[in-house]
DNA sequence: CGTTTGCTTGACAGCATTCAACGTTGGTGG
DNA sequence: CCACCAACGTTGAATGCTGTCAAGCAAACG
């Protein structure tokens, strides 16, 4: 699991039938931070790209911290856990975006990585990582502004559960979630949810019937429609003026 | 402000009068990454420090990104926007604490910082941190474990906002305070709030008459004592029980 | 000393939670 | 293939916590 199998090894596991240099996430992932020529060295580094089953966890909370991960394939959520136990959902991640800042501090997972559906990451550790930014001034600033763009994600979250009423909570949570897969070239007006309302919930600091009730509302608004977990959002606008109102 | 003013400057203020190497912050500042003999490196990316008043913002909102900010005296809020408008204290910032991380990503400032009483920060050059961080190793993995620290530090605020009634709310509120007031030489004991009771309703998710009215209650149960913005500690295991239990 | 700002307290209203019942979906095994 | 079960989701009614509005008081500032 530590050793850094060479790329010749004969090993034949879908982690090995993809590269940094040819992923087809390389626009929204480290490749866009270092030049062509020098995009090999990436894939020195990422050999590793374990697929991880729906309801399996990647990592979890006290787990030694090795590596970062980016997600290639699927859907992720991040638990984060209260002094008494309880547990709650810091965010979702998709692909081409990180896993497992948290545990730089202390060497060691402050929260659970679990995986919402078959998903495929690719394991960057960080020592290697580092010394390669050492290296790639573009690349040190990039991973500067994952860290950063982590940060004002978690502001974005807290101005949500701080002030907004369980409607704004889900209108821009859908919102978020829109522009994200839209990034990915997924539609821009149908979300697939990957997770449960009560997941949905536990991240915007609502219970699951009143997550389950803003939907219904909102269906009856004409603002949504929707089907279990498929969601039409068929006046973008209406949930957009919804949160940028007060 | 944005010319690198050699040392050897004849303006003599407050900011030239101290220096990374002999700071009495460099147990708890970026002097810890460094071996004794380099110290003076971080002095030569080092070499302003501005003195910000009361009320004064370091930066806003929108500023152009430049540097990243330590806290040497004194007291910050760092407030947040929703898309309406709606501000929101997103953290508070002591001695040696950083503030400005969320301005990477964009090269522009994501939120005000502002002095809740006469404070000096440290500036530090973005760039020229980056270059150092390229030569220093532990200098380089200090500055990730600063940014992750604020990423899980913001996690417990999320849990905070997401799932704690007011009373925890301001209970763990305080028991932070107290422990970051602690690493600081400060009374285990008594807190002098920097604050209004609207910037903690703000950073808790509440009105500041809920978190008067907390401090009332807790004060009637013998935990607290309040006077004012002095609050002395009775029973801090009853605070701490009350954070951890369900 | 007066004005502004911050803090406390009370009464009431409102939004989200809680508790409960029922409906739906998807996976499993007969 | 169908039946069953467990997990997930929806909806209703009642409770309760926090917000809102208002008044009065204390402290800070000039």
């Amino acid at each position: 699991m530590n050793a850094c199998t060479p790329p010749t090894s004969v090993v034949i596991t879908p982690a090995l039938k993809v590269a940094c240099s040819h992923c087809n996430l390389r626009d929204l992932c480290f490749p866009v931070a270092l030049p062509e020529e020098s995009l090999q060295r990436l894939d020195t580094v990422v050999t590793h790209r374990p697929l991880i089953k729906r309801g399996d966890a990647l990592f979890r909370k006290g787990d030694l911290f090795r590596a970062i991960y980016v997600v290639r394939t699927g859907f992720f959520k991040n638990c984060a856990f209260a002094p008494d136990g309880h547990s709650q959902v810091a965010g979702f991640m998709m692909a081409g975006e990180v896993l497992g800042l948290d545990g730089i501090e202390t060497d060691t997972h402050g929260c659970d990585a679990i995986a919402l559906e078959d998903s495929q990451v690719c394991v960057v550790p960080l020592n290697q990582l580092e010394e390669l930014a050492r290296e790639f001034i573009p690349l040190q600033r990039h991973f500067h502004k994952i860290m950063s763009r982590e940060i004002m994600r978690d502001h974005d979250v807290m101005l949500l559960l701080g002030s907004m009423t369980a409607d704004k909570r889900v209108a821009a949570f859908l919102l978020n979630l829109l522009q994200r897969l839209q990034l990915r070239g997924f539609s821009s007006s149908e979300i697939l949810l990957r997770m449960t309302r009560e997941d949905i919930g536990s991240y915007l600091g609502l219970k699951l019937e009143t997550v389950s009730r803003v939907f219904s509302k909102l269906q009856d608004q004409g603002i949504l429609e929707v089907r279990h977990r498929n969601i039409r959002i068929a006046r973008a606008a209406a949930l957009a003026a919804l949160v940028n109102t007060s």
